[in-house]
DNA sequence: ACTAATGTACGAATATATTCGTATATCCAA
DNA sequence: TTGGATATACGAATATATTCGTACATTAGT
């Protein structure tokens, strides 16, 4: 049982939640070069979002040295249940099968991935 | 081909786009009593919110009379396009297949409901 | 020891989304 | 025809998210 409250990160934020889930520890350093591969942005930017993202308390940091080293608090599978979830319920009418299909209508999924799905069923079926 | 540039609904605007999608043909007053079903508004919040969905291009509008008549010009389909686009890219590292077995996991869905998959996932297959 | 590079803290500007009050027009019933 | 109910328009307050400048501390190289 987490200790949670499942603060809902924006938009900028998840994009640093999935580099740290990726990562692990990263400083913010780390973190900008990576996001600035995709997309313009100031040093002290990333630096003030991950400094909100840790009053809020969706990631931790380590401040025993000057350079601080951040990690993810709020845990990947719970965030995206969390999203997920938001969504069926804000565009799909509470739909899980019909964002399913909406998602792999339209992105290419190799044989390999359907596969998965079609186990995943499976089991989901018989329990 | 639609002229549409998709601009993002935000989260209120999407639940607006919701009822209309359902209903068709709407006045500001039947958005409005169905909202606050769930939630509590102001009406000129409601009827402040579909003329910004209109000068976006998210609704159109008949004037013709005192009352206006609304419905929603952003279609069904590519919003939630967009969105499941969006979340996958934004939540799940770009993996279709990851999203849909949380989306599967923690929503109960019937039997129905999996057996439809299921065949979508064969016609997937066989092409 | 001095300087350049690199780091954090923090206030503030900007952008966007949400909410609502008030002015004003129109319709309908008594 | 007058008053109440219902409608739209619109400005403005509030909330939230995003972006960045500037001040200041620490570290590393010379």
């Amino acid at each position: 049982m987490s200790s949670q409250l499942t603060a809902k990160p924006t938009e900028s934020e998840l994009e640093i939640l999935q580099i740290l889930w990726e990562k692990g520890n990263c400083t913010v350093r780390e973190v900008h070069e990576i996001l600035t591969l995709n997309k313009e942005a100031g040093y002290t930017t990333t630096l003030k979002l991950m400094q909100i993202m840790h009053e809020k308390g969706l990631v931790q940091r380590d401040t025993s040295s000057k350079t601080h080293i951040y990690s993810a608090l709020a845990s990947q599978q719970k965030t995206q249940q969390h999203l997920v979830s938001r969504l069926i319920e804000n565009a799909f009418s509470g739909s899980a099968a019909s964002l399913v299909m909406q998602a792999l209508g339209n992105h290419t999924s190799s044989k390999d991935e359907i596969e998965a799905i079609k186990k995943y069923l499976n089991e989901l079926e018989n329990k």
